[in-house]
DNA sequence: TGTCTGGGTTAGAATTGTTCCAAGTATTGA
DNA sequence: TCAATACTTGGAACAATTCTAACCCAGACA
């Protein structure tokens, strides 16, 4: 974790009232550890490792004060576990159908969508549902590594 | 509800093996009649007027049945109840975080996104969030009308 | 220093949205 | 007419998330 980055986290939480305490502390680091897009029990999973005492609330409730913070996105892909993400530049997502992982891509400069008029937009949410490349190949069934972590 | 599409909503059922019942033909008419982008419970509310025996189990059922058949869409924009659309052209949504209401719109012609190599696109979900005309002026709060079925 | 205050953590209960199940019903096709 | 198959129903089960109540802890302040 880059320290620049905790120090920012740090101040961002502050300017809402919230700590950085050693749980969020602990959550964010499994964010930005390994960026695939992990549903909170696999944050909880990971968590455990280093803090064996953290409970599945305090997951949500440190994923809900990053969210809230803008420090992590709650991704909500299909229906089921949301995912959660550090990468704060805005992005859409690829969804491989097959072994549900979930890869960070580029949105297009200039989207150029016809509105109802009068609206206003807060934020795009693209999503793209495919096959990745482990698994473009295979046509029915699962393929491709699931659940790594 | 125009005779032709139902027509040929019996035979893309039938394709499937699915039966066009009176419970599936409600929850479609239902669908079609209000473009509201409803979630299960609201068709539930909507098709019980005309058909009081009409059970929770059936929806989900019937909605599962005419998404299968591709003639409804199940549209996920926020975590909690899914929403289903019957207009099968390829659209996004417009999503209001002040009144809920979800509003159908164009898909740019070319979205032009560099995905990771090799990845094969089944669908694009674009789902923008914002405020309607009706929530726009407004802060904080909420505005607009809510929950109108 | 003692204690007040307010956020934080925890396990477990509750809630929400959805799916599953078992029993009975309806439709189809030999 | 009989068997196979699909369908409907209420209720149980389930998964993801949120809520609750008890306790913890750091910092403010008397
Ligand atoms: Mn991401
Ligand atoms: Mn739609
Ligand atoms: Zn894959
Ligand atoms: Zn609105």
């Amino acid at each position: 974790m880059d320290l620049r980055d905790e120090l920012r986290v740090d101040e961002r939480l502050a300017r809402r009232g919230f700590r950085f305490t050693p749980q969020r502390q602990q959550v964010y680091a499994v964010l930005l550890q390994q960026r695939d897009h992990p549903t909170a029990e696999r944050v909880f999973i990971r968590a455990k490792r280093k803090m064996p005492e953290i409970s599945m609330a305090t997951v949500y409730n440190c994923l809900d004060a990053l969210v809230k913070c803008e420090v992590a996105r709650l991704v909500a892909l299909e229906r089921g576990a949301a995912r959660f993400c550090p990468n704060m530049r805005p992005h859409g997502h690829f969804y491989c159908t097959v072994c549900e992982r979930v890869f960070d891509v580029d949105l297009p400069a200039a989207p150029g969508i016809a509105l109802p008029p009068g609206c206003r937009v807060e934020r795009y949410e693209l999503a793209i549902h495919g096959r990745c490349a482990a698994c473009a190949p295979a046509r029915p069934g699962r393929r491709g590594k699931r659940r790594s972590g």
